[in-house]
DNA sequence: GCCGTTATTGACAAACTAGTCCAGAATGGA
DNA sequence: TCCATTCTGGACTAGTTTGTCAATAACGGC
């Protein structure tokens, strides 16, 4: 065996993340980085390869524990459109430090656009697993007559997951628990039945 | 007198804020800049001051041209549901080059958040002229019947600035203008009375 | 046509950026 | 204890970045 690291490379890539999602890509330079990580120059390359990979698995982690959040969100609901109005709530609930960090989805289409495969390709797959997860969430909701029967669920799905992106822009500038709150009343109340 | 401008000095800035859009602030060097709007740098300098300089005033004449847009917008409208309604699906039918180029609001949020005072500042002003005049169409819609009764106009009117703003995060990606359209329309018909 | 003013052009400087190299240090196994 | 391996830290490089300077060119009023 040889010399073991003196980091913990999942807290290093989540520090990353942290300073990825308040400046961007770009603006975020290697020695940020490092600084951020608490690691060395070296480790960095060693260990990530370069400054673009470490973004895109910070891009993925980020991506994943978000999943994995809302799908635990979903499965502690006690119905199909109380899941919806979680996940809508859910960023109200986060402390004001971390909602007001940008959301790197978000903020690598705003940057990339679809320039980047990469990038694009792992947004790509996050957006079509919410869809099909907000699409069955829908299609219960429906059975059950907890929404109205006259919408579509694929549309439905893409207008919810619209709904979660433009309260994350708004989230960065600041925006309280209780305007985010009503924003996700608004958009839930719309979706039921007379 | 003395030797004028071969540019003018709104497109320039209408070239630059293209350039602008397309990566953010970071990513686009004064070399890009002057490239795309096809000046000496010399004369960007002289122009605009500096990169940060003209980046403010690209995205105050973005704003500008927006609020000018959407107020365009409003006027015309048959009804001030319509209006809201014409806002919304305003974005679908952009041309499909224009629509995919990030919104300089959004952009920029997500790449200097709060920490700007400047970018914050001319955000500010622009999402409360649109909050303000969305709180006076929801409060006419209201006394009209053509929205609910039970919805309040302030919480209303942050719930489209939030709309809008997923609509510009998803349109980036190269969402259709039929899956725009059905964005609107269920964020419209959530709205209406039973 | 001359002249003061301003625009343009290309060269330049200082700082910063991503990424590499290398020497030395730390580790676990033999 | 010694060794192979891998980590670490600092120096380094090549390229890019923003912004400036100085020389030249173009214009309009006189």
């Amino acid at each position: 065996m040889a010399r073991p690291k003196e980091f913990d490379r999942d807290e290093a890539v989540d520090c990353a993340l942290t300073a990825f999602r308040k400046g961007g890509f770009s603006s975020t330079s290697t020695d940020d980085l490092r600084l951020a990580m608490g690691i060395g120059r070296q480790s960095l390359y060693d260990t990530f390869k370069g400054k673009k990979e470490l973004y895109l698995e910070a891009l993925r982690r980020y991506l994943a524990s978000r999943v994995h959040g809302h799908f635990d969100l979903f499965r502690k609901a006690k119905s199909p459109l109380q899941a919806i109005e979680d996940l809508l709530l859910s960023i109200a609930l986060e402390n004001p430090k971390e909602r007001r960090l940008a959301c790197l989805a978000v903020s690598s289409i705003c940057e990339f656009g679809t320039a980047d495969a990469d990038v694009a390709s792992i947004n790509r797959e996050f957006a079509s697993t919410m869809q099909a997860a907000l699409e069955k969430l829908v299609t219960e909701a429906k059975a059950k007559h907890l929404v109205r029967a006259s919408l579509n669920a694929e549309d439905t799905a893409r207008y919810l997951v619209s709904t979660l992106a433009g309260m994350r822009v708004i989230a960065i500038t600041g925006a309280s628990p209780e305007a985010l709150r009503s924003i996700a009343a608004i958009a839930i109340l719309g979706l039921q039945p007379h």
